[in-house]
DNA sequence: AATCTATGCAACCGCGTTTGA
DNA sequence: CTCAAACGCGGTTGCATAGAT
């Protein structure tokens, strides 16, 4: 549905950018600003611009923008990756958004690169402390194991809370993260879906709030989100309703926040 | 020096989602 | 409500370069 041929178009150049191409896209930016990029490949056409909205929007976005970082990524930077790797799957741009300056597709091509290696290795040779035995690749059972259950291009919007919220595995008595949220994120009275017997289904923006918590959070920490309720101990259980489940085996194994959410049964849901 | 192979990265492609008429 | 256009994302490709033979 409304798939544009961009590129296709004739007469549009394609492949790697010019200097002069590049002048006349951030001149054109600076006076015009970002945005509305099929108009915007329109009107730089008069400028001397032959390039789709599509190819200007990739090389604006991962080259030409300002404030932008190139190389040189960071330990810090890389261990951050990892980790977020290991807890988003391959959601580039949701990674890149929590390293300024990086875009998802340098952090991706880096992943592919080096990091993918780096971490296989890792693995194995965990693996082969476990085992007494070095073996050079993951067999694809194993890799199978860690996986991140998602359709492609998901979004987390919202997150289901049980309204038992004051309880804990422990018992003990935890601040609800919903005290914590303030509104519009919290559970308007008159939705009629968020009646005192319902699930509060919350529209929130995940990378921003609860997932901005997960992520400034240390994974070793324990970190409460009281999603009781709702139990999913087994994982060849589905943790939600349409099978959405956001971490890996892996993460949840390793006494993270995935690990009380699993334990709790709290779903992360399209 | 010439050729082959591996690697890194910019750019493209195709699909799902969002937006607006 | 429907549909087309536009946007945004992740996967993939292809080129340039470095290193090995």
């Amino acid at each position: 549905m409304g798939r544009s041929p961009c590129c296709a178009k004739e007469g549009l150049n394609r492949g790697a950018w010019t200097a002069s191409e590049d002048k006349i896209l951030r001149d054109y930016i600076k006076l015009h600003g970002e945005g509305s990029w099929r108009n915007l490949s329109k009107k730089a056409v008069l400028a001397g611009l032959k390039r789709c909205g599509k190819s200007c929007r990739l090389r604006w976005l991962n080259y030409l923008r300002p404030n932008i970082k190139r190389g040189n990524i960071s330990h810090d930077e890389e261990e951050l990756i990892i980790r977020l790797h290991k807890l988003l799957g391959n959601r580039w741009s949701l990674i890149a958004g929590r390293l300024p300056g990086r875009t998802d597709n340098e952090i991706k091509n880096y992943w592919n690169t080096n990091l993918c290696k780096k971490v296989a290795d890792d693995h194995c040779s965990k693996k082969s402390k476990n085992k007494g035995k070095n073996n050079p690749t993951i067999p694809k059972t194993e890799m199978n194991e860690s996986q991140v259950v998602r359709t492609r291009a998901m979004r987390c919007t919202k997150v289901f809370i049980s309204p038992q919220l004051q309880k804990t595995t422990t018992g003990a008595s935890v601040k609800p993260i919903l005290e914590s949220i303030p509104s519009p994120f919290t559970a308007q009275d008159n939705n009629p879906s968020t009646s005192e017997d319902d699930d509060l289904m919350l529209d929130v923006n995940m990378v921003d709030v609860f997932l901005s918590d997960i992520l400034n959070s240390d994974f070793d920490a324990p970190c409460y989100f009281d999603c009781s309720g709702y139990k999913c101990n087994d994982l060849s259980a589905p943790a939600a309703p349409d099978g959405t489940l956001i971490c890996s085996k892996d993460v949840m194994e390793d006494g993270t926040v995935n690990n009380f959410l699993q334990q709790n049964g709290g779903w992360l849901a399209e």
